[in-house]
RNA sequence: GCGCGGUUAGCUCAGUUGGUAGAGCAUCCCCUUGACGUGGGGAGGGUCACAGGUUCGAAUCCUGUAUCGCGCACCA
């Protein structure tokens, strides 16, 4: 037996040295696998491309752990399996980030610096960003194919973007629209209806009259807007009104002239307030569709500062909040003011920077999610395929099943998608303009005076595309290559990326190779600190699986996050339970320890071994059982039950009650007896450590080292072993 | 307002197709220092949120209620 045994397990002098031999193997490359897998059938897997902004943390552990559980588990089924790695640009959050670390360290805004300056410095952000993520997934023990990696903002993928905006833009599926769009204020950009978060904050309604001379009062909760009011809206049924509509009236108000048309809308709820309201175009969505539909005139009075562009000199040039209370003293002021009422109110805040969003109007660039196309003769949209994708037999498994509802219903209320950002870090817009021309194509026009849109591309545009243009598309020869791997086996990611990026990558994957991205998704849920609480900065309760890792081991570390965690749940951590893995790593080490030491150097392991003693017959057919429930269990991605069997098995079915049964047997048993119990302890232990592999690849690949099993070799290693079934 | 999920031992959670309630941690008692940077054996502790219903039988299925969390919508 090897001496490394006599002393407990360490995982700190044996996970690099492990991870840099199974590195050296080439077997993380699926072209570099044994002859076994390269016959097997493709499975493929994208990681969700972490943002370079940040560090890992225990969410991402967990996913990185999950992941590479599937991984491991289909290649030790023999299967021809990759695991493309990459990382996300992350656009408005990592230029938010770098732009706030030169205003603090020099003080100079994005402006002082210029666009290619300020791109210059955020690369080598994400650049080092990029080396300390890359540096953690190898420490969780990630089997990852590191030759494959992308970036989501590199050539390759890049020419992907530009090839995919060109073709929906020629198919009228992308389209520049004039619309009420999110614009943050903080951010200096407009964002889509999925990156608002909303807040519940106590507010006022206030109840008044434009004027004097017009007879309707309305309520707002934010009267500073309605100095951009064109419009009364009623409901057409609503009595009180009806002999209002059609009526124009004109006003001063806060010293800025207003004209209003009364108009009659089915949007408006008799119930609410005074029953009437103001319509706003320029500054609320609705009021936009409204005007639309009644072809009112639009009139902007705040601008991309959220400061207001009218009314009179206490008013114009403020703060919307400031302007607000202006506006109210001048109501009060006037007399019009009718009633102040406490309401509780949503208000809309841009996700990345906190900055309460402001509705403007804007010119912007479109995904028309309603807007009809051929596909296969047929007539449908974006948002059919998107939800065809999801229903039907032959389509996309959704794990855990319920989140298949939540999609739906996220795609009924799903409005175009505004993919067009103000800012510099991105995919640029590959549209070109020259006075009233427009150029959409993927390199600029011939020609002089041509100048490109200064707009980039949502951060969800290009990770849309993630499970094809990692494998080469649109490039046909390099994308061939890898044709096999497409749709992707499946997706692993966290429940709260359902909407940015599943959905959008079965969007772009239907829309450009009339296929799924995927076959199946399996969605993980938050992971909560010890007491449930969210892991937040201003808690301070995160904890660094870099740490844990240093002091348990990669090992502990993912079987904390996967025991009894099921799919779509959050889970808590905290160290104790990482602790309670480290013992149980070091618990299989001393199993081993014990069974080689019993066994001895003399015995020859004989698989094909059949001739079990009465003891030993019940506990290999109990061994087989057990293999046989937890393989169908990983079929069924059930890993939160697999890892708990293992652990019980081989804690309290082995360890407790059949290696003390041995003791004596090994003593007092007959030749046979012992014969057969020794054949038992070494099939059990082999068997038990490769099942234990995917969970805990560290441990159990150092042990494999010194195992003897049927293809004993240098570069045997357990990574490429057979499932134990 | 609509939808989704949770509610099981002090804590964290399992409970696969309905068949006498489980694990880990914690607590208490006993044993163990030749596999185990300890380990083993045992004990206490639950009207499975509540109320109905289906059933020979319900933690499990159905209906409703409460409560917590989340998503979406509204947000004049």
């Amino acid at each position: 037996m090897n001496d490394k045994f006599l002393k407990p397990y360490d995982p700190k002098t044996t996970e690099d040295r492990i991870y840099a031999l199974w590195e050296e193997s080439g077997f993380f490359n699926p072209d570099k696998l044994p002859e076994r897998n390269q016959k097997g059938e493709p499975f493929s897997i994208v990681l969700p491309p972490p943002n370079v902004t940040g560090v890992l943390h225990m969410g991402s552990a967990l996913m990185l752990a999950i992941e590479d559980i599937m991984v491991r588990y289909a290649r030790m089924k023999g299967k021809k399996t990759v695991w493309i790695p990459g990382t996300d640009h992350a656009a408005i959050a990592t230029q938010a980030v770098v732009e706030k670390d030169i205003q603090k360290k020099e003080g100079k805004s994005r402006h002082d610096l210029g666009r290619e300056e300020l791109l210059k410095r955020i690369d080598v952000f994400a650049q080092q960003s990029r080396d300390t993520i890359v540096k953690q997934m190898r420490k969780m023990g990630c089997s990852i194919d590191w030759s494959r990696e992308a970036f989501t903002l590199d050539e390759a993928r890049n020419f992907a973007v530009r090839t995919a905006f060109k073709k929906m833009y020629d198919d009228g599926l992308i389209y520049r629209g004039n619309r009420v769009v999110n614009w943050d204020p903080k951010g200096q950009t407009t964002i889509s209806d999925d990156e608002i978060e909303y807040e519940t904050r106590k507010t006022k309604l206030y109840t008044f009259k434009y004027s004097k001379d017009i007879p309707i009062s309305i309520s707002t909760t934010r009267p500073e807007t309605k100095l951009g009011d064109t419009a009364i809206a009623v409901h057409p049924d609503d009595a009180r009104y009806a002999h209002y509509v059609g009526k124009e009236y004109d006003a001063v108000f806060a010293g800025e002239p207003i004209h209003l048309k009364v108009i009659a809308d089915r949007s408006v709820e008799p119930e609410f307030g005074t029953g009437a309201l103001g319509v706003t175009p320029a500054h609320s969505s609705i009021d936009w569709e409204m005007a639309q539909r009644h072809v009112l005139p639009l009139k902007q009075v705040i601008n991309e500062y959220a400061k207001m562009t009218a009314g009179s000199d206490a008013i114009k040039g403020k703060k919307v909040a400031e302007a607000r209370e202006a506006v109210v003293a001048w109501l009060k002021e006037q007399g019009l003011l009718e009633k102040e009422e406490d309401i509780e109110h949503n208000i809309s805040i841009a996700q990345r920077t906190g900055g309460v969003i402001e509705p403007l109007p804007k010119l912007q660039w479109f995904v028309g999610v309603n807007t009809e196309f051929e596909r296969d003769g047929k007539t449908t949209t974006l948002k059919t395929l998107m939800k065809e994708a999801v229903a039907g037999s032959s389509a996309i498994q959704v794990i855990p099943e319920r989140f298949e509802k939540v999609y739906f219903h996220w795609i009924e209320n799903l409005r175009d998608w505004c993919i067009s950002r103000q800012i510099w870090y991105g995919h640029r817009v590959p549209v070109w303009y020259k006075g009233a021309e427009l150029y959409c194509g993927m390199e600029a026009p011939k020609g002089e005076g041509w100048t490109q849109d200064e707009d980039t591309l949502d951060t969800w545009f290009s990770s849309g595309l993630w499970t094809f243009s990692t494998l080469g598309w649109p490039d046909e020869a390099e994308f061939k290559k890898n044709r096999a791997y497409h749709p992707t086996t499946i997706l692993e990611t966290g429940s709260d990326i359902l909407f940015f990026w599943v959905a959008r990558m079965i969007l772009m994957s239907t829309y450009l190779l009339n296929e799924a991205p995927f076959k199946t998704v399996y969605l993980h849920g938050l992971v909560r600190d010890a007491q449930g609480r969210k892991i937040s900065k201003s808690l301070g309760n995160n904890i660094d699986p870099l740490d844990m890792i240093a002091k348990y081991g990669a090992d502990a570390v993912r079987m904390s996050l996967i025991v009894g965690v099921g799919p779509g749940n959050d889970s808590k951590v905290g160290e104790d339970k990482i602790k309670a893995y480290k013992l149980f790593a070091n618990k299989v080490w001393n199993m081993t320890r014990f069974i080689l030491t019993a066994v001895g150097e003399d015995v020859t392991y004989d698989p094909t071994f059949t001739a079990w003693s009465s003891a030993d017959a019940v506990h290999i057919q109990r061994l087989n059982e057990l293999l046989n429930e937890i393989t169908k269990e990983m079929d069924e991605f059930k890993f939160y039950l697999v890892s708990e069997k293992l652990y019980a098995y081989a804690w309290h079915e082995v360890a407790d009650v059949i290696l003390e049964e041995s003791k004596k047997i090994l003593a007092e048993g007959s030749p046979e007896e012992i014969v057969s119990r020794k054949q038992f302890l070494l099939q059990c232990l082999i068997r038990m450590i490769a099942a234990l592999h995917p969970f805990m690849p560290y441990v159990t690949e150092e042990i494999w080292a010194d195992l003897p099993h049927s293809n004993k070799s240098d570069k045997s290693l357990l990574m490429v072993e057979k499932w134990p079934v």
